[in-house]
DNA sequence: CAGCACCTTGTAAGCGTTTACATTGAGGAG
DNA sequence: CTCCTCAATGTAAACGCTTACAAGGTGCTG
């Protein structure tokens, strides 16, 4: 081990002097910064990451909560995220929680989610946290606050705490109004089920602005035109055969909360043998990099953005810049592709 | 903060006591284990990372390095290892090396790349080191060895150090005697572009058991009907899409060297208007989340699995067992569903 | 030229644990 | 009863760095 103190020696200063120079303080002069940096090298010097936070107490490690490891939007804010703070010095953490069912308390899953905040967190490891897509019930957001760490949520609109989010209502009304432009009137919105989603309060707001949307245009909105499934294209495809083949209902668009939904849409209707978007015009949100694959119309939230901007805001909040936003709002953008396009003549869409 | 000194006194022992009581070590006496548990509850004592590793030695964090965020294998691997190693008690710092395409030294990839090896992973952050599907030079190796610490490859056969993989050649020989039985004799292969994928043996290795299976069956491998392509669907969908239209070629089943490549195969062969498998066989490997969905055959490598034993292995190793197999093989097992079935006539599939 | 301010560097006190070693006391063997 | 062993605990020295504070210089001002 080549500690801090050989550098000294070698460069001929003490070991606060190395300190400050490898740590870019500025009252070290350039000559003296030069020969400690060249010592540094020679040795192949690197601190000791449990020694430098265990004095200074700062950890140069964020910590990266989020609820799932294989969806591929938490994937892709991940990906933005760790890129700008790796380039910033610091490393990530991940820390997997599992969704509080609230059904069985004994189960596995909430074992685990109480253990992360009464111990896991507390070992101090992170700087920061960054917590995607997650609700938190009372004790667990008194536990955060103890930790009395920099915390920002994205997604998820954690109580009391800088978050970053888009604005669902806004997002969903826009799409629907999209589809509405198109003549659209008979409109299907598939998304997720809020009854198990219980950390989730996104598929309500979705639907809100779904409704607000229709309202405004004066269409009555059916609730059997809504669908739920899970947020896969597996569980959005059984739920769009279902929704296509009910005798009710002849929906000529389909919004979907997310783009792997769309895509499972897209697949029912081809598979029922409708085309896409002659007889089904379907859209989607995300920016999935299958978008484009499947020529779908979405909502563009650019997933990779938000983890560099979370990655910032928390960087920045690092260095002691006040940030005062609490809640910033995300941009986002309609991407129109091939998968809508104005509404066919009214007609039963399963017997052409 | 409430430090051990502070649970010490409430216990009324010495601060080494309530270390080893906390510790699990054995030489504590039940009594005065019992009272300082009770008191380290009380107070919502947690020990702190940074000085129990500087310490100890020792971080209670393992490093998962791996070439990519965004493909769904990885991170289902991340997702078995992550949980097996947070119910032992460690956390899991992820680290993203990208990958050295070697073309260009001056690129920021490759500045990340060795940045990784010289700065972040000497740090002392981790107690071992996980590497997926990486290829290292030998520089990089040697970095790795000075660091001392357990490391363990999963995929890539990383020179010289414990790791686990598939024998892709045995899997791919497999594959392609599945599709010789159904008695399918145009068998085409689609795979990643060895060239590109520097860090990447892989599709080579598949290859050679693809034409080591036709061998076998006396047949002779013909160039044109492998096709290469990124990793995704994307881009399987358009290299069978060309290899589906070539005039000289009339395959009768697809081999893909992944999941979503094969995934990619069968909207190709749908969107040309042909019947998966009727006129045409795909399987692929992996065993995707969305294998089932497509009906896919596949070769499942479980990778969630794999994630579980390579972190197993960390753990036994890190606990002092010594491990010996260098190399271990990992299980697959063909799972089939409905994208294969037996070779139609000869005919061509182009023009029905 | 004294006095002052400021820049650079060194000194040394932590930071909160772990652990080798010393100590104490109890129980058993002889 | 003495001596030895061993279990349980305490003492105190690391672990490798950061940083408040002190000290020494330099150059400027008046």
């Amino acid at each position: 081990m080549t500690t801090i103190q050989r550098v000294a020696d070698l460069a001929g200063v003490s070991t606060a002097t190395v300190s400050r120079s490898l740590a870019g303080k500025s009252s070290v002069s350039p000559a003296t910064k030069e020969r400690v940096e060249a010592a540094a090298k020679e040795l192949g010097y690197v601190v000791s990451s449990a020694a430098s936070s265990l004095a200074s107490g700062r950890t140069r490690n964020i910590g990266f909560i989020l609820p799932d490891l294989d969806s591929w939007f938490f994937m892709a804010v991940l990906k933005g995220a760790q890129r700008m703070l790796a380039d910033a010095g610091y490393d990530v953490t991940l820390y997997h929680l599992p969704a509080a069912n609230g059904l069985d308390v004994d189960e596995p899953g909430t074992a685990r989610r109480a253990r992360l905040f009464d111990e896991i967190l507390r070992r101090q490891r992170c700087d920061a946290l960054i917590a995607v897509n997650l609700e938190l019930d009372e004790r667990e957001r008194e536990a955060l606050r103890e930790l009395g760490r920099c915390l920002v949520g994205l997604g998820g609109p954690v109580h009391g705490v800088h978050s970053l989010g888009l604005d669902d209502t806004a997002v969903a009304y826009d799409a629907t109004t999209h589809l509405l432009s198109l003549g659209h009137t008979a409109i299907a919105h598939i998304t997720g089920d809020a009854e198990f989603e219980r950390d989730f309060a996104m598929p309500a707001t979705r639907r809100a602005g779904y409704e607000s949307a229709l309202a405004e245009a004066g269409i009555e909105s059916d609730p059997l035109l809504v669908r739920t499934a899970d947020f896969t294209i597996a569980g959005a495809y059984e739920a769009t055969k279902q929704l296509l083949a009910d005798p009710h209902v002849h929906p000529t668009a389909v919004f979907a909360a997310s783009d792997e939904m769309a895509i499972g849409a897209i697949l029912a209707a081809r598979d029922l043998g409708l085309s896409v978007p002659e007889d089904l015009s379907v859209m989607g949100v995300d920016g999935h990099d299958l978008a484009d694959f499947f020529g779908l119309t979405t909502i563009d939230q650019y997933p990779e953005q938000q983890g560099q901007r979370v990655a910032e805001l928390v960087l920045s909040e690092l260095a002691g810049e006040g940030v005062e936003a609490v809640v910033e709002r995300l941009p986002y953008a309609l991407v129109q592709r091939s998968s809508t396009s104005i509404a066919p003549p009214l007609h039963s869409p399963i017997t052409p």
